[in-house]
RNA sequence: GGGCCGUUAGCUCAACUGGCAGAGCAGGGCACUCUUAAUGCCAAGGUUGCUGGUUCGAUUCCAGCACGGCCUACCA
């Protein structure tokens, strides 16, 4: 006995019971896991229709005496339930004995507005699709705690409407893109996720293994060698929608897996690239949200076009500082950042880099193009014509955060395969010290004068819907298993 | 990786300086034929994240661990 009230914990109580009716349905010939139902969308039923049918979760029970009143949610909305017992036939009813807060039921009946004015179908005929076994959170607080609603992001998308408005942005957004660009021309291309070296991009990678082949492979750091190889092919304008991968830190800006836009278009160039994204990213938010100026974290954020753009020395010129003064750039980074990367000492471009994100860039929050990257942090693009040191680049950033990246694609196999050989000289440990002779060998080949773009949409996404971490962007982030 | 904060019932939250852990919702019972955070009454629900320590006594103080959040570092 006392072993056994030990056990009656709600939770576990709750359950029980569920169960329960779930044994009792189904001895009755009642199968409380249902199939097909022809039903309307709540939002489309209206006032004084006979046998409509509705389906979808129960989220609010309302008894009285011998009637109630249900609220049903689907997709589209919610609709309300009246439902006197009486009327029903006798399966329904036992449904209706059966029926708790967070089934899935399906109903049948005519509608009526009631006293208060609210649409709602008088029941008839109704029938458990699915019984839940588990309660749901609290009608009114909803879901709150963000660890259980990244775990169970199932339960999140339930109780939170604001939280599934995030994700049909998201996923509209990216039809958006898709259709900009399929509309210019741009041919939509899927390459491979498993690479033999990692390339693209200056990121650790995560290793996998092929059994057969006996091969070490690596997940995508980014597409962009795959996609220039198809412009060596013959495909002028080429777009992916990536999901890469990055074995570093997890922070509100990050997530190991991530998507991106990549888009390649022969003959254009940096400034090419430039315009096709301040088009794109444009029309993307006046479709999405009707208008250019939208408010995130507390400022506005005006999209109306031109943008504005900088050098990048210009920008440490405007801090006093020019960037080719190793010891006054070292000083700098002293007062702002540990000496240390990756357990290395920094080197004077890694100074540069931490002084711009800790200084420049969170300046930039109106839509901002930072232009001319030094040629030794930018070894995929080509120079600026009479000034080496250069590169035909640009960063865009947004409220603060980077959000594109583009340039003129070096297309020169003999300058790519120095910078690749600079490149591996400096590079961490990690990360493979080997030479794509792949994309060179592509690049002898010949590959047309090209402008190359990539756009972080999980932070685009971030900007459009207003949210300050990559996680609430993302379905499923990755977290410690608990 | 480092710093700060958090973890109490299925959910949302309380518990002053260490003194029997408390509500609302959900769940159970009763009443109620137009409610919508329905209402009223009754009963139930807890290893206070985990492991140690201090103390007559720890949700409370201390240490370690786990998970999360924010900042920071690496990266995009």
């Amino acid at each position: 006995m006392e072993i056994q009230r030990r056990r009656n914990m709600s939770q576990e109580e709750i359950y029980q019971q569920r169960m329960a009716s779930r044994t009792f349905l189904q001895a009755e010939n009642l199968e409380p896991y249902g199939r097909a139902f022809a039903r309307t969308p709540a939002k489309e039923i209206t006032e004084g229709e006979k046998d409509v049918s509705a389906a979808g979760r129960v989220m609010a029970f309302r008894r009285h005496g011998r009637t109630s009143f249900l609220d049903l949610q689907d997709e589209s909305g919610k609709i309300q339930l009246y439902v006197k017992r009486e009327s029903l036939d006798g399966e329904s009813a036992k449904f209706f004995d059966n029926l708790d807060i967070g089934d899935i039921a399906g109903a049948v009946g005519d509608t009526f507005r009631t006293k208060t004015g609210e649409l709602t179908i008088a029941v008839r005929s109704l029938k458990i699709l699915a019984k839940s076994l588990r309660p749901l959170p609290e009608k009114w607080h909803g879901l709150k705690d963000v660890e259980t609603r990244y775990r169970c992001r199932e339960l999140d998308l339930i109780m939170n409407q604001e939280v599934r408005d995030v994700f049909r942005k998201r996923s509209r957004l990216v039809e958006l893109l898709r259709q900009f660009l399929t509309s210019r021309g741009f041919l939509e291309v899927e390459t491979p996720m498993m690479h033999l070296l990692p390339g693209g991009a200056e990121a650790r990678p995560f290793v996998t293994y092929h059994h057969t082949l006996g091969l070490n492979l690596y997940l995508r750091i980014a597409p962009e060698l795959y996609l220039k190889r198809l412009l060596v092919g013959g495909f002028e304008k080429v777009f992916e929608i990536n999901r890469s991968f990055r074995n570093e830190g997890i922070s509100t800006l990050h997530n190991p897996e991530f998507t991106m836009l990549e888009a390649y278009s022969a003959f254009s160039d940096c400034q090419g690239m430039m315009e096709l994204v301040e088009e794109l990213i444009n029309s993307c938010v006046t479709s999405l949200l009707g208008t250019e100026e939208i408010s995130y974290q507390k400022e506005r954020v005006n999209f109306s076009r031109p943008w504005k753009r900088i050098r990048w020395a210009e920008a440490f010129q405007q801090l006093g500082l020019d960037w080719r003064d190793e010891k006054q750039v070292q000083e700098k980074a002293e007062s702002i950042s540990s000496e240390e990367k990756d357990g290395l000492p920094r080197t004077h471009f890694d100074r540069l880099d931490a002084i711009f994100k800790k200084e420049i860039q969170p300046l930039l929050v109106q839509p901002t193009f930072v232009i001319e990257y030094p040629r030794a942090i930018s070894p995929l693009a080509k120079c600026v014509p009479g000034s080496p040191e250069m590169t035909e680049r640009f960063e865009l950033f947004v409220a603060g955060l980077e959000i594109a990246n583009a340039y003129s694609e070096l297309n020169d196999p003999v300058e790519q395969r120095e910078r690749f050989e600079e490149q591996i000289s400096r590079q961490t440990p990690d990360r493979p010290k080997e030479l794509d002779l792949t994309y060179v060998t592509a690049l002898e080949f010949g590959m047309p004068p090209a402008g190359g773009l990539g756009i972080g949409i999980d932070r685009l996404t971030m900007i459009l819907t207003d949210n300050s971490s990559i996680r609430e962007v993302i379905l499923f982030p990755l977290l410690r298993p608990r």
